[in-house]
DNA sequence: CCAGTTACGCTACGGCTCGTAGCGAAACCC
DNA sequence: GGGTTTCGCTACGAGCCGTAGCGTAACTGG
């Protein structure tokens, strides 16, 4: 699994290389176009006049709008998205609801996720495209961070009877509350506001062991 | 407050009056084109031929795509989504959880309404179209919820110091939840997910209680 | 019944974006 | 240097957008 920043690199070892730098101003570009015109507004074209770079590269690189929106997101959930150890797992799913809040309420990022995924529920290679370069990465932290709850003994230890999508609910209820939250309801993800999820879940995760 | 199906129909009561016949016809092209080329993919003159109007007619009453989206898709969820009593909050929330997800897996509202609400971040009055077509419709459903589990005992009836808040985050968790489910991660919300997201709610909104 | 008003279908248009093709020049490997 | 790939540039047909103009249809008030 390369990392994805370079898209469809299977070179032969010969010829001109493509230009690193190219890469880096074609998404920088892409988030720029982002904030100014949205995603609905945003034009390959002017992607690429930002960017100084001819439009038939831009074409020779990413298939479409779509695919070049997802990379150019990617990389900031790559760079700001971790799972802070801040010693317990209410505290540690306040941080993570904060950070995560943090990136949804960046302009770049509020308007191209939601579009992005919308695109991809009638396209396969688009949604894959978005589990690797995204969603893996946060489920990653579902995993951690229930593995430190359990070190810390605030949770029981996995004796064999587990179901294997308990994590993938936790996934989605925090993921998605703050999506909705920010997204739809339009009102602010605050420290407040992600405790209190913080302890909903705590509670109830209790009672899904309990049950 | 008047229901949205005629979108601007200030009329003064004099002069031709315009079809409802047509209302219907294009807001139901638009559902169908939506199942088959998709948001992106969906264009007003088509919308037209389908329902056999002319692309003038159309934007005489709406102004553009996504109000034509919205209005089309919200038919659906003032028609289908209610809030089932089935005797305990558990199986209240599991029942109002299925509907929703069944709306989701329409392929008309899948792909409509996520692209609408990405729209909307950079569009106050699309935003405010959404909030009173479709959401203050679903956020109803938590305050009936909240109020029969109090009835029946489940629930400390309000004493005066309650967050008024604390309904609006259990509607972004369940909605969230369930959209990030079906969208996101691409997995059904069956019997056994829904219920076991109840179980952990119930659990979860106890223990908001006892803090 | 007729004049006024509004909606309708139709056609046509300029403007924009799309995605591709073709070219010569540049950069890299053997 | 020869082969190969990428680059920037220009140009192009195609499609959709949103609007204007026109004659006609439907309904209302006098």
């Amino acid at each position: 699994m390369r990392p994805s920043p370079p898209p469809v690199p299977h070179h032969k070892r010969t010829g001109r290389p493509r230009s690193a730098d190219a890469d880096r101003a074609i998404l920088e570009a892409t988030r720029e176009a982002l904030v100014e015109l949205g995603f609905g507004g945003l034009t390959l074209g002017d992607v690429a006049a930002r960017a100084g770079v001819a439009k038939t590269t831009l074409y020779r690189r990413w298939p479409g709008k779509n695919e070049l929106v997802v990379d150019a997101v990617a990389a900031l959930f790559e760079e700001r998205l971790e799972l802070p150890d801040l010693g317990s797992l209410r505290a540690d799913i306040q941080g993570v609801v904060l950070r995560f809040a943090e990136l949804l309420n960046m302009p770049e990022t509020r308007t191209a996720l939601m579009a992005v995924v919308a695109e991809a529920t009638s396209d396969e290679p688009l949604r894959r495209r978005i589990r690797d370069a995204i969603v893996d990465r946060q489920k990653h932290l579902v995993l951690l961070g229930r593995m430190r709850a359990q070190e810390r003994g605030e949770l029981p230890p996995d004796d064999g009877t587990e179901d294997p999508g308990r994590d993938d609910m936790i996934f989605d209820v925090v993921a998605g509350s703050v999506v909705h939250r920010v997204m739809v309801s339009s009102e602010p993800v605050d420290e407040e506001w992600a405790d209190r999820l913080a302890l909903l879940l705590v509670a109830g995760i209790g009672g899904l062991h309990a049950a």
